[in-house]
DNA sequence: CAAGATTTGTGAATATTATAGCAATAAATT
DNA sequence: AATTTATTGCTATAATATTCACAAATCTTG
């Protein structure tokens, strides 16, 4: 093993590792290997060898790896061995799906709070929570330590938005607004836009 | 201009380039260059310049691009001059909040069919649209001529109704099930799982 | 317990991707 | 109209990423 800079495109292999590495685990399956992990993920068995490599040893000659043994590893090399408390800013159909989603707690996050400067909104419940004023984002985010944020507002209100999570000590959001946001560089920052991927497809069909 | 086979890696980048030149637009930009689109998307403008000319000559020398000619001709390239017709699978939350969405028509797409097999959900209305049974999914589906999708079903339904979807001639799924479908070579796939990418970020993260 | 079958971790070889740099061209300026 | 400035498209180069292939270690089988 070496401890040089690992590249961003290996880390962001790990988390779908883990993914189908938590799927085994529910199928009872104790041990695998590389080419089993290729195949379910369309990667070749050498290349997850060499991306796991570069963290240390976790398999064994003849044998592969131990599911839970490398599930836990990966926990610990991703940061996801506790739950990431995450804001959602915006109540909207995207806000709603969000914080009832129930995939999020053994994947290593909760939703905790959820945001909206919609009167009409302010104040209804969610699930278990009740939207709260955006107006109050800064001050109640700061107080709850909270770091990760989903922001599902508008397009027009997105980088207003983003600034405020910022200040309120959020270092990491994924955003569903299509735009590319303006942040400090020390933001780490990810974006979903279902447009994107679909127009990747187009360009393949017919 | 060569017509080699193009990069996958750079198909993926020409979705994001269009993103970009249409807010241009809005903002009233005629003309632009590779060092203002890289800026904006945090990429280098030779990469750019190298994308694009996989495709052909679009600049001018001393000025830059067209931001109305590089509009048409992504779509062309990204097929998406027409709106793809789209079939949503799943009427929860995420089903609801995407067939409400109005972000899909000036991007080449428009949601056409939801369906769900929730008795308690079919025959409802979601803003245009009454929800239908997945047991007719497949010829209504192939009778409408529909071939994109996306797939908001829970992940225990998806690798099923994608089959379903793949017989009644859909070739481009977006999938937001969280496991890696099954699927003939020749169909597009393309996932979103929030869960990988905020992992990706906490890797990061202290 | 020896022989054969597996499977890892990794250095070396290949393949792919990104960047640098510049001739060519167009526009702006004097 | 000559000079300067801007910017493309593309070739050459550099940097990254992937695959190959094999020694070493472990398990399986007769």
């Amino acid at each position: 093993m070496e401890t040089k800079k690992i590249p961003d495109i290996v880390v962001a292999r790990l988390p779908r590792y883990l993914q189908v590495l938590q799927h085994m685990k529910q199928e009872k399956l104790v041990t695998t290997n590389s080419k089993v992990l290729g195949d379910r993920l369309g990667i070749s068995a050498a290349q997850i060898r060499k991306d796991l490599s570069q963290f240390g040893e976790f398999g064994k000659q003849g044998t592969g790896y131990s599911v839970d043994f490398l599930i836990n590893t990966l926990r610990v090399i991703l940061n996801v061995t506790d739950a990431w408390k995450i804001v959602v800013v915006g109540a909207g159909d995207l806000g709603h799906a969000l914080a009832h989603y129930q995939g999020f707690t053994n994947r290593g996050f909760q939703v905790s709070m959820v945001f909206d400067n919609d009167p009409r909104l302010i104040g209804k419940q969610i699930g278990a929570f009740t939207v709260q004023d955006t107006a109050d984002l800064i001050d109640k985010v700061r107080a709850a330590e909270i770091h990760v944020a989903m922001l599902t507002v508008p397009a027009s209100a997105a980088q207003k938005v983003a600034e405020e999570l910022v200040k309120a000590g959020v270092t990491a959001i994924l955003s569903y607004a299509p735009i590319v946001l303006n942040l400090p560089h020390n933001i780490q920052v990810q974006y979903i836009d279902p447009i994107l991927q679909l127009q990747h497809m187009t360009y393949y069909l017919e």
